[in-house]
RNA sequence: GACCCCGUAGCUCAGCUGGAUAGAGCAGCAGCCUUCUAAGCUGCGGGUCGCAGGUUCGAAUCCUGCCGGGGUCGCCA
């Protein structure tokens, strides 16, 4: 039950029914009328915008509009009082009512309360598509955790949800892979192989491949041409260093449904890429020409030469893309054209990628790729992650890439916990850069937002292990607790509480709307704030208490409340997918 | 040289796709409490929304141009 949805529909009615009586003119463009909160709780419960939006087209002002809407808006059931306000708002007040049957439809709703409903539009979301050639690092992190919660909340908003990861297993960067895996491999032979040779990665995290190449082939690679054991080191070391990444999203609770591997596109004979390239071809995206080399300093080896280019600038781009390098392979970008054709092919016309802000200049040229293979119904959106920086105690935390020694996404994860890491991450809008303080977030205080928001729910959970003793025999599941009557919940923090609820199923659609999920943070943050608040009162006020031994009534009023709270904290963290815990030990 | 992101209270940040007197948390100040619902409570002060134009009934929000901070930009992946 989404109030604002329900009011926005009953004044679309009162607007068609005063168009009906002759009173406003027909046609009205009703797209930009709103129904939202007040700035001010104190201003009533629901402000819509309408008659402001409408008098043009009404030929009037927006305050005489303001007055014919709030005639008729009286007449709406639920409706307690209309008030025009500034420069032509009109603020409704509900009767009491209207809360109680949303706290009845939290009750009896559970989980799915706020839940869209499912529309079977698919969505495909690729995200964290980390290189598998080393450990996952913080900002990996980051894009993990915001495209799994911008999947969740999709899917929470109705939307059927891919969620997908580009195996970068092409290319030079694996071969380079495979040289250090193999010098691995020679080690785990007792051989002593000394530093590792500039241009390979000197990581230990290749040890385990090594000693893996060691078991399964005994000694038998080495004396191989590199022409016949590079394949072989290759897919071991993929394999394993895939093995390790899904073991590293694993731990923060993170699971696609799809690994798509680029080695796939290329095939034989070109394979989808070609295919892809075909494609275009065919409708006049491909050319040979020659592009312009980068502004301000040249490259050193720059060579002015025509190559095969996809035709970017007449879908939007900047500037035509290579589709073949010059010693005759795909370019990567080929790779991206064939599988987002790929995509394409498998029904999806709405492409998430949520990618890291170095590759904020990709941007342009997978939305010119949309484009061009699926015209104007393909939306491709790109959803860029700012970095994040690593702190302790406010104190940034070194990070030497040189030796291979930096800060890995596991090992933050193992010192403060999946749940710090994931709602830091979200505590944060996506395109702003995030300062994560590794003491900070495992501090158990209310400055501490993670613990903060679970906390309430452990409050909520502590509340019915007590009211189990106090009130033995009371029903406490949600069926039974909307049945009662809950008109006694009238003090203003119970008020402002049954407020915030109402406004979740509203969050929620703006979230997954906005591809913003940090609004579900927040708003967490808020409604846990303002149960803490009530709980607080209860100490000045022990009849503000939620559990009253010789008034059952009352109890069992405040029970719905907080199961109410609970519930939705619960809705939302899961959404977050971070823990709601029932205690905080 | 071009492109992308950011700029809101002393600090860290929200601001619900253009609404009303711009909000929260820290820090500061002033009280209360010292526990009964463990990891305190209540209140107060604090803003030229980077600057300058523009769009309109209305701009922190949209457009243009500057300023400042960060990032990116070759056949790498």
């Amino acid at each position: 039950m989404n109030i604002f949805d329900l009011y926005q529909r009953h004044l679309s009615a009162v607007i068609e029914d005063l168009v009906a009586a002759g009173r406003l003119p027909a046609g009205l463009d009703l797209s930009r009328v709103v129904v939202e909160p007040p700035r001010d709780a104190a201003m009533g419960d629901l402000a819509t915008n309408a008659a402001m939006v409408l008098a043009k087209g009404a030929k009037t002002n927006p305050r005489a509009l303001a007055e014919l809407l709030s005639e008729a808006l009286t007449a709406v059931p639920g409706v307690a009082g209309v008030a025009v306000a500034g420069p032509g708002f009109i603020n409704l007040t509900l009767a009491p009512g209207v809360y109680r049957d949303v706290m009845r439809a939290v009750l009896t709703d559970g989980k799915d309360f706020g839940r869209g409903a499912a529309d079977g539009v698919p969505v495909n979301v690729e995200y964290v598509s980390a290189n598998p050639t080393g450990p996952m690092h913080v900002g990996h992190g980051r894009g993990a955790v915001f495209g799994d919660a911008l999947a969740n909340v999709l899917a929470f908003a109705g939307r059927q949800v891919t969620r997908e990861y580009y195996i970068n297993d092409a290319g030079g960067q694996v071969d380079v892979l495979a040289r250090s895996a193999f010098l691995r491999y020679r080690e785990a032979l007792g051989q002593d192989i000394g530093e590792i040779p500039e241009g390979l990665y000197p990581g230990d995290y290749l040890k385990p491949v090594g000693a893996e190449l060691a078991a399964r082939f005994g000694d038998t690679l080495e004396a191989k041409p590199e022409a016949e054991w590079l394949p072989i080191a290759r897919d071991v070391a993929i394999a394993g260093m895939m093995a390790m990444i899904r073991d590293d999203l694993a731990a923060l609770g993170i699971h696609h449904d799809v690994f798509f591997s680029e080695r796939t596109l290329h095939g034989a004979n070109g394979g989808a890429i070609k295919a892809a390239i075909d494609a275009l071809t065919q409708r006049g995206f491909v050319y040979r020409g020659r592009v312009p080399p980068p502004k301000g300093q040249l490259p050193e080896d720059w060579e002015d030469r025509e190559q095969l280019l996809f035709r970017a600038t007449d879908v939007g781009d900047d500037i035509d893309r290579p589709l073949m390098k010059s010693n005759g392979s795909y370019t990567y970008f080929a790779a991206d054209v064939a599988y987002l054709e790929n995509k394409h092919a498998r029904g999806f016309r709405e492409l998430i990628y949520v990618l890291g802000a170095d590759h904020g200049g990709y941007v342009k040229r997978l939305q010119a790729v949309g484009r061009a293979i699926g015209g104007k119904e393909m939306e491709v959106i790109v959803l860029l992650c700012q970095l994040v920086r690593l702190l302790r105690d406010g104190e940034p935390v070194k990070m030497s890439k040189r030796s291979g020694d930096f800060v890995t996404l596991r090992e933050v994860i193992d010192e403060v916990g999946r749940d710090a890491v994931r709602f830091m991450m979200l505590f944060r809008k996506n395109d702003a850069t995030l300062d994560f303080d590794l003491a900070k977030v495992v501090e158990q205080s209310k400055d501490n937002p993670v613990f903060y928001v679970q906390y309430a729910h452990a409050r909520c959970a502590s509340v019915f292990r007590q009211a189990a003793e106090v009130l033995p025999g009371a029903s406490m599941v949600g069926e039974a607790l909307a049945s009662h009557d809950f008109s006694r919940l009238n003090d203003d923090s119970e008020v402002e509480i049954l407020r915030r609820l109402a406004q979740y199923p509203r969050v929620v659609q703006a979230s997954a709307l906005s591809h913003e999920p940090h609004r579900v943070a927040f708003y967490l943050y808020e409604l846990a704030s303002a149960f803490h608040s009530l709980w607080n009162k209860g100490k000045d006020s022990p009849q503000l208490r939620f559990i009253n031994a010789d008034d059952r009534d009352l109890t069992t009023a405040r029970l719905g409340l907080v199961l109410a709270v609970r519930s939705v904290l619960a809705s939302g963290l899961a959404i977050l997918g971070v823990a709601a815990p029932e205690e905080m030990r």
